[in-house]
DNA sequence: GTAGGGTTAG
């Protein structure tokens, strides 16, 4: 029976009075003694210490029984940092027996760090000790956590030395260790010279074979099992929805249906999970009902499999119910609903509910970490970005995710603007993936420092690391940022020579840029001939901007049409086309455009741009009246227009129609919601304080010219990111020198 | 005499 009250308010008389008799053995009445229930239920490492002190006190300690169950609940407690006190008990125990050796050796092998206990296994044997056929379960699951395969043969030399060659769990526990290691004829060696099998030992080797995508293997052993369980048919699923096979996973689904196996929850979460990543929400439904006709439906990770279900198929609503019934959430709940709404690009519901999730008791682990730094960096949130890195650096010391973290970290600093503290994160890495550089030579290319891009690439390849597609990608967006045209020609063709990379659509994109933007188009024409796929609207899109720096309204037409037969439901590519005719002055066509767009009832994307202040993100959209200190805002947005008039500047009209519709002849350019931003960041910080703004579309020309003046006449830095990339104006002057 | 192997958020 659970204990519901907390230990500590359990009288300690009541608690430890029984001592072992040599009559009784003494496991029997500890086993059934309410210490022991307490250890099970113990939540924190002080009333653990408590429990272990009572122990002492009444002598218990005494008994290995009682030491061993001690230092297993330590060892297999999630609660607290028990290792580290098991370690503490071990050291005191003058002759620890074989049970508190191997207890010792699976604490360590569950730890964060499993080789450490292949260290103290090593102690064991110089002592004189000899391991037991239960010593090389442990051993053998740190070598496959930790994929050590040198260490992993050695212990299996030692299984044969000592001779446990013949016991079934060692055995098992090999066939996992190979299979692990990605040795997969190393581990139907062992199967097959195995005198005899059992489920559990076919099971790993299916699980071997599945996650390496070889499911006909999986497959074929699976056929042959006699007495397939629960496991193994969980793991066969499991194993094609690893490897992308949901058909084949839902057939094996409906085959267990109509075996002698009934399903059980990890069977659910699997099903679950694999409609998920399929997207397929009417089966999803259908396993949901069956769900609660079988009493599954206040499972905790079956609820949570069911929320990540409805999130990730736009269903937010559903998760969202489902998550606010839970009676209990844990840690998964709420990642996988944040985790639900950046995937469905709600990035401020996400940061709301991390808000939410950080006033309860629950704490973030790295897995929310993941999920929420994307969501600063899209809404440039840098001051809870910040927070959270000091959170990871307190709290998440040493988890298994640290470099994936910190690569998460570069990309939010880089995203909101600050690529110093990006660098910074960067350089402090001691292990760096490729996704890290990779993440690192996006951020430079995003501030238009292709120079640092080019730098950190060359020191990328001298330190032995290999480029993907992605880091391609970088290089090119690099050089496009830049309008470095030689330089992104000898990149694209290095990567193919060089590196045997196959160009995809994005690094021809790049290429297409490059082109248009010099006013190459004919040269841009021929990649698109050429290129083995469809280009797409980003593509296009490009075109079409290049047309409208060069003014060339025939081209502009061709590129607009295929746009639009490409993204007929994009507006953008409509508006697109109706600012070129009306810097051309065709007034008409501005016209027909406009009507077209009416009757197709389209409306454009609104421009949005947010700016954060005190860590809350405040988003304006173009003539936003809505915000608490509206009259204020307005007030400091003409005094912009009076100064920025007397410095000389005239807005540029003939964009009038970026932002089409109701307001665009009264103060459609006045009232552009980066001008919203801006006044607003000017009104809420003190004089000098930087300023940061997102933007969801391109900075327009004319926003531009007048940000680069502001930032004079306030003395203001002011970094505004587009859809694009980062400009950051200075004393009159733009980062990308008119170069976008 | 107690213990050990295979499946289950990203």
């Amino acid at each position: 029976m659970m204990l519901s009250y907390h230990p500590l308010t359990v009288p300690s008389c009541h608690t430890f009075h029984f001592l072992p008799s040599s009559s009784d053995p003494p496991y029997d009445i500890i086993r059934s003694h309410t210490s022991l229930s307490l250890l099970l239920n113990c939540k924190t490492l002080k009333s653990l210490r408590k429990i272990h002190a009572q122990m002492i006190k009444t002598g218990l300690h005494n008994t290995n029984y009682a030491l061993s169950k001690l230092i297993e609940l330590c060892v297999l407690s999630p609660h607290f940092e028990g290792l580290t006190y098991a370690i503490s008990v071990f050291e005191t125990i003058q002759e620890p027996n074989q049970l508190i050796w191997n207890t010792m050796l699976r604490g360590h092998a569950l730890s964060s760090d499993p080789v450490s206990s292949l260290k103290l296994y090593v102690s064991m044997i110089s002592l004189g000790l000899l391991p037991n056929s239960y010593t090389f379960p442990f051993l053998l699951k740190s070598c496959a956590k930790s994929n050590t395969l040198r260490e992993g043969q050695q212990i299996h030399g030692h299984v044969l030395k000592f001779g446990y060659g013949l016991d079934l769990y060692v055995h098992t526990s090999l066939i996992s260790m190979y299979a692990q290691n990605g040795r997969l004829e190393d581990a139907q060696q062992v199967f097959d010279r195995s005198s005899h099998r059992d489920v559990v030992s076919y099971t790993a080797l299916i699980t071997g074979y599945a996650s390496r995508g070889y499911t006909q293997s999986a497959q074929k052993m699976f056929d042959e099992i006699p007495d397939k369980d629960v496991v193994s048919w969980n793991a066969m699923i499991s194993g094609y929805v690893e490897t992308g096979y949901y058909k084949e996973a839902f057939e094996l689904f409906e085959d267990m249906m109509k075996s002698n196996v009934s399903p059980d929850e990890s069977t659910m979460v699997t099903v679950l999970s694999a409609c998920a990543q399929s997207g397929s929400i009417e089966l999803g439904r259908q396993v949901h009902s069956w769900i609660d006709d079988h009493g599954f439906g206040s499972n905790l990770k079956i609820v949570n499999a069911l929320i990540d279900l409805y999130s990730k198929c736009g269903e937010v609503a559903t998760a969202c119910g489902l998550f606010e019934g839970m009676s209990y959430k844990d840690v998964v709940s709420w990642n996988t609903l944040i985790g639900g709404y950046t995937h469905m690009s709600l990035y401020k519901e996400a940061l709301l509910l991390f808000q939410e999730m950080l006033r309860s008791n629950e704490s973030p682990n790295d897995v929310t970490m993941l999920s929420i730094l994307p969501a600063c960096a899209h809404l440039g949130a840098i001051d809870i970005g910040r927070w959270i890195h000091v959170y990871i650096a307190k709290k998440l010391k040493g988890v298994t995710n640290a470099s994936s973290l910190r690569t998460s970290l570069i990309d939010m600093y880089a995203k909101c603007g600050d690529i110093e503290a990006a660098h910074q994160v960067f350089n402090s890495m001691l292990h760096r993936s490729l996704s890290s550089w990779n993440a690192m030579i996006f951020g430079f290319a995003m501030h238009g420092r292709a120079n640092a891009a080019f730098d950190l690439f060359s020191r990328m390849r001298k330190n032995g690391i290999e480029p993907d597609g992605i880091t391609f990608v970088g290089l090119l967006s690099a050089c496009s940022h830049s309008g470095m045209l030689d330089l992104g020609r000898r990149i694209f063709r290095s990567m193919t020579q060089d590196y045997n990379i196959t160009p995809k659509l994005e690094h021809y994109g790049c290429m297409i840029d490059l082109l248009g933007h010099s006013g190459l188009f004919n040269e841009a024409k021929e990649m698109i001939n050429t290129m083995p796929m469809e280009p797409d609207g980003v593509i296009w899109c490009s075109l079409l901007k290049a047309c409208k720096t060069h003014g060339n309204l025939e081209l502009a037409e061709s590129f607009a049409q295929n746009l639009m037969k490409v993204e007929p439901e994009n507006p953008g590519s409509y508006v697109l086309l109706s600012n070129i005719y009306a810097t051309a002055g065709e007034w008409n066509k501005v016209a027909k455009i406009r009507a077209l767009l009416n009757n197709k009832g389209m409306r454009k994307v609104p421009g949005g741009s947010s700016i954060e202040i005190n860590s809350e993100v405040h988003e304006f959209i173009i003539g936003d009246k809505v915000h608490p200190r509206n009259r204020e805002i307005y007030g400091m947005l003409e005094e912009m227009e009076v100064l920025l008039e007397k410095a000389g500047f005239v807005p540029d009209t003939s964009e009038v129609l970026q932002e089409i519709e109701e307001e665009w002849k009264e103060g459609a350019l006045r009232h552009h919601s980066e001008k919203l931003a801006i006044a607003f960041g000017l009104i809420s910080t003190k004089p000098g304080t930087k300023l940061t703004i997102v933007k969801n579309l391109r900075i327009c020309r004319n926003c531009h010219e007048a940000t680069k003046l502001i930032s004079k006449i306030y003395r203001r830095e002011i970094i505004a990111r587009d859809r694009a990339r980062f400009h950051h104006f200075r004393d009159g002057v733009c980062s990308c020198n008119d170069c976008w």
